[in-house]
DNA sequence: GGGTATTATGATAACGTTATCATATCGATG
DNA sequence: CATCGATATGATAACGTTATCATAATACCC
């Protein structure tokens, strides 16, 4: 493969001429510059970007590490994180780490590896084990999504406490009294504080002491198994709150199964909306975080600290998120407990 | 941030221990190894790879380029790519083209210059205008989910003539004599193909001279209209068959839209599954694609092609869709045309 | 026309690692 | 004990680029 040796040969100049025209730097005469692009052409020359992010140190790489690819909430976000990136003329790694911190861990240190300018990471615990990665380390961090502690970072995420509190006080308007939360783990940031915006709702309608709280994991299939736990409480709930999208399908799926109707039977409210295109009749009421957004954010702030704008002290954007009330929320209940 | 040479002083070796410690290669005394091993603890030592890279020309990086990363067939096949080359130590880079040549072709740019050391490539069109970037050069590329003319590759795909047979065999057999197909744009290799299969199937059943085709795009917004065409045709089609999930899931909106009942008033298959935690009630009969697959086996023909395993000619692997019969196709037709 | 700023080009070294070749030690073998 | 293969370590150069410093040519100003 040619380098910047063989055009420098072919153009009759010096490789750093031949690198003054490639990054545009510097000063260099019309027909120098012409020839140069001659041979650029002639030899398909194609640069190499290791040795280039080995001197000059900067890879125009950033990389995303998630928690789940395949739900659509991370997705969007990475769509917004790449959209920013690569209208920055950055690229985008991403890695997935199903949520486990050993996963986690491999990516981050293979991260550090590449010299990534800089790192978006949605952590798997609120504690993170991996939190010492980055201590005495220059790669900027910035943290999407959840609170995490131990990790110098800027923070872009929704607000978990409000839109769930504004969920609780839209069931406790419809009546509901006896309500189930099902939501993620404990250590999640994310989970705890739906559990806390939610649990303000009830305290506030005074149903705090019929909550029932269910921790699972963010996937369907704890979806399922927390629905059925609800629904041999005694008294059951009338409405269900579930913590994300999958969940939410899971225990869809559940009162399915055991032939309840949504909402006539039982109303539902959830998390995190689905996008348009992979639902053909949206019905979940849902608080939809604005999760294209904050991975754009997430890469402004991180940009931002690269070019050295940034404030010394780490910021924290907190997004608000929409209120989306569909059919699964129902109306008020007409009953009594 | 330290090196190997930091390693080396502190170690009391030669830096080129130290790589044989990392690298865990060549001849290195027991004790010697423990040294090291230390100081890499004690300066906290992250390996360069841009350095290694450089030095040893393989990035351990693979690289796919897709057109969609919000269609979930495709997230699906990121999957399988990822889990199949993570397990043989590679990183991978993912990249969306979002179906434009103009993208693939800066993103491919990007990807020879980080020397990624193989290319999976979903290409946007039949007749790639990217084609040349990959003459004279040694990264191996595998082409997936279509086909390409004019790249010297391995290519792993589903079968979409096969499964668009199926999807027309089932809807004849159950007396559709009208059907429309809407599908993507013709220059890519899955639309083509998934026509051309539907088509043989129709000719089979005598009832291709009643074919009604829509070409537009793999994407919601397009489904819908085409299916809007299609309900004015004269007459118009008892049946819908979709080429890709997302127009499905737009013709369905349309169909609701206009109050039409599936399967009762029409009935739809399509290509494409939705996966089942995106979906609370599946009822699409589809032909589902092993996009899992698709990922893991374009990982091994570009591994093996890495570790030079490969047979000199290029291969082609084809895999079998899956029919999943399920309400939307409906019963048998009881009335004429 | 002498001095200064701007434009233009290059020589050299360095980024951090590993490929290659060289050399030394050790134990086993007959 | 001479020989040989296995074990162990290192010196040197190279991968392809750009940071840094130096120098030359040109333009500009009073």
């Amino acid at each position: 493969m040619a380098t910047i040796i063989d055009l420098a040969a072919k153009a009759g100049v010096a490789p750093i001429t031949v690198s003054r025209v490639i990054n545009n730097s510097g000063y260099v005469r019309e027909d120098v510059r012409k020839r140069v692009q001659q041979a650029i052409e002639e030899l398909d020359y194609v640069p190499n970007a290791l040795a280039r992010g080995l001197r000059s140190k900067r890879t125009y790489t950033l990389s995303l590490v998630l928690t789940d690819i395949t739900n659509p909430f991370f997705t969007t976000m990475a769509r917004g994180v790449e959209d920013a990136a690569s209208a920055n003329g950055y690229m985008l790694l991403v890695c997935n780490t199903d949520e486990r911190e050993d996963k986690e861990r491999v990516y981050l240190q293979l991260l550090l590896q590449k010299r990534a300018d800089g790192i978006l990471l949605v952590p798997s615990r609120k504690l993170s084990v991996n939190a010492d990665l980055f201590r005495n380390r220059h790669t900027p961090v910035v943290i999407l999504d959840r609170r995490v502690e131990g990790i110098s970072a800027d923070v872009v995420r929704g607000d978990s406490v409000q839109g769930a509190y504004q969920l609780g006080v839209l069931l406790a308007s419809l009546g509901h009294k006896r309500i189930a939360m099902i939501t993620g783990p404990s250590g999640v940031s994310s989970s705890e504080d739906r559990e806390t915006g939610f649990r303000k709702a009830m305290r506030e309608a005074g149903i705090e002491s019929t909550l029932l709280v269910y921790n699972g994991y963010f996937v369907q299939e704890s979806g399922m198994e927390m629905t059925n736990k609800a629904l041999q409480a005694s008294p059951p709930p009338t409405a269900i709150f579930a913590a994300n999208n999958f969940i939410a399908i899971g225990a869809l799926k559940t009162l399915q199964a055991k032939g309840l109707r949504v909402p006539e039977d039982i109303a539902m409210v959830a998390f995190d909306d689905l996008p348009e295109s992979m639902v053909t009749f949206p019905f979940l009421t849902v608080a939809a975080q604005p999760a294209y957004d904050i991975g754009v954010q997430g890469v402004r702030l991180l940009l931002e600290r690269l070019e050295s704008e940034a404030p010394t002290l780490f910021r924290e954007v907190v997004l608000p998120n929409e209120l989306i009330v569909r059919k699964s929320s129902g109306e008020a209940v007409k009953y009594h407990q």
